[in-house]
RNA sequence: GGUCGUUUGGCCGAGUGGCUAGGCUCAGGUCUGCAAAACCUGCUACUCCGGUUCGAAUCCGGAAGCGACCUCCA
């Protein structure tokens, strides 16, 4: 087993990865909510983790992968009265919630596989664990970790914090301070301090997702979901919790909170958090408008886009920084990708053509270990391609004479290439997929071509064209109107 | 105001106390009927100010810029 180094966000350090149960990994990551296109900033989190579970895959663990689909009780952050956001677009569009939620979360899927990116182990609707969130909010209050107030439950950050010390561990707020300072809340509040967060809520008549609860017809707070499906899929404790930075406060922080409050302990021993993407040095994000969905990105259809790009090329792009690491979108950066991404398969193509010698003239690195080294080192995808672009190099310079390798050494390059671009990379070469058009073109411009030297009664050139045709399978029918072909 | 993170060459983006990241762009060259590709060469950085050190972009302290989250509201 590879030794296998992540960045703990709770330790603010790299660790050693050793999971709970040996060769099993169970991971949890956040995944979207379901009320809107996927954008950059979705494909972020998606390919991070989607690398992750690849790759200890790939070093021999058996992995439980859950990622959540959000379709209750994710609320709104600049909404006046804390209204779902599945229910508000549900009612401006005149569909049923679930039939929004669906529509979304098949786009979704869509994309991410366009993405090639793995589906995980389990999905978990937040709908559909309603019982087991209500089952958690129950045990919070058994344990005097919160209360009831008209009809809503609140979790009770001060009563949590005093006991444990631990509120503002993984996000360093610093709670003593938040607290002591904390002014009194107007009488028209529900809520005893303003940082308690809701465990549920009682539903205003208009909103339409609803749950009957024993506090009231409501709905499950924005918290609970992860918690009560990565307890009740992955245990009390499990190993891996991902997610984007984000969602560190308070989600992650609530997270940890209800957990301990339960147990004494977290859900989790190594939180990990990718980075944002941003656009034009801001977060790329649904609330601010100024995010460019993937589908805008695969067709080039958005004001900012110079072209289309491939979701081969975004993935690149992704992958060519590290995930602790902002990306700042740019045409630029993304043609820069797409370049480099081609490349690479030219390289791949290149290698599997090469012709052996006797002898290697240069030395071929250990690059498997080199890229094992890199992905070890807390998932240095950036350092593993500039390993495979040096193996590109010298595939080029071997394939230009300029140098000679032995068909182990070629072999031993292939089984790289095998292993990390298209295994634990997930890239995938794109340049193969329908290419009907393509044909047609040639096709045309073939005749066109046989057309002239009939024309010039060049006859041994237009009968070579014909064979040569023939030979590929495709036959040629002289008409009165020109030739037409077909594919035998 | 708080917390976390970040500041690298024309652009993107890694990184270790001393030794070439890599990609893209640009210029010159090899090759080539032309072009493209490939290869070679060049341009060459580490926000600022102090400190530690024989030596720091890399460690420590400070400042500034930028970003995310929070501080208001569920």
């Amino acid at each position: 087993m590879q030794p296998l180094l992540i960045y703990n966000t709770l330790t603010h350090q790299k660790e050693l990865f050793k999971p709970l149960t040996a060769d099993h990994v169970g991971m949890y990551v956040c995944g979207p909510t379901v009320y809107g296109d996927g954008h950059l900033g979705h494909a972020r989190p998606a390919i991070t983790f989607d690398i992750l579970f690849r790759y200890l895959q790939h070093i021999g663990y058996k992995v439980r992968y859950v990622r959540n689909i959000t379709d209750v009780g994710h609320l709104e952050h600049d909404a006046d009265d804390g209204e779902d956001k599945i229910a508000k677009k549900a009612r401006i569009e005149q569909l049923e919630p679930m039939e929004v939620a669906q529509y979304y979360t098949n786009r979704y899927h869509v994309a991410m596989d366009r993405l090639n990116v793995l589906r995980p182990s389990i999905e978990p609707h937040a709908s559909g664990h309603i019982l087991e969130q209500i089952e958690l909010v129950q045990a919070l209050l058994d344990k005097g970790f919160a209360y009831e107030s008209n009809g809503s439950v609140y979790f009770d950050v001060r009563k949590y914090h005093e006991a444990t010390k631990k509120y503002g561990i993984l996000s360093g707020r610093v709670m003593d301070e938040m607290l002591s300072t904390t002014r009194e809340l107007d009488g028209q509040s529900e809520k005893r301090e303003t940082q308690d967060f809701a465990l549920w809520k009682k539903a205003s008549p208009e909103h339409i997702m609803r749950w009957n609860s024993p506090w009231s017809v409501g709905f499950p707070g924005w918290h609970t979901e992860c918690t009560a499906m990565g307890t009740k899929y992955l245990g009390e404790t499990f190993d891996i919790h991902g997610g984007g930075m984000d969602l560190m406060f308070p989600h992650h922080e609530s997270e940890i909170a209800q957990q301990t409050a339960l147990t004494g302990h977290g859900p989790c021993r190594y939180w990990m958090h990718n980075n944002m993407i941003t656009i034009n040095g801001q977060k790329m994000g649904k609330s601010l408008g100024n995010f460019i969905t993937l589908d805008e990105f695969f067709t080039g259809s958005h004001a900012l886009l110079a072209q289309a790009y491939s979701p081969m090329t975004i993935r690149f792009f992704i992958l060519q920084a590290h995930y602790r690491s902002t990306v700042d979108f740019s045409n630029e950066a993304l043609q820069a990708a797409e370049k480099g991404y081609y490349r690479l398969m030219q390289a791949y193509k290149t290698l599997k053509n090469l012709a052996a010698s006797k002898s290697s003239s240069i030395a071929v690195n250990d690059y498997m270990q080199k890229c094992y080294d890199a992905m070890n080192d807390d998932m240095n995808t950036p350092i593993v391609i500039s390993h495979l672009f040096e193996m590109a190099k010298v595939i080029n310079t071997v394939n230009d004479k300029k140098a000679t390798l032995t068909q182990d050494d070629i072999d031993a390059m292939k089984v790289v290439f095998d292993t990390f671009v298209f295994g634990v990379m997930g890239l995938k070469d794109e340049s193969s997929v329908d290419n009907s058009a393509l044909i047609d073109g040639l096709m045309s411009m073939v005749l066109e071509m046989r057309a002239t030297a009939k024309a010039n009664k060049d006859w041994a050139t237009s009968d070579k064209i014909r064979d040569a045709l023939s030979a590929l399978g495709v036959t040629v029918k002289d008409g009165k109107d020109g030739a037409v072909w077909e594919i035998r």
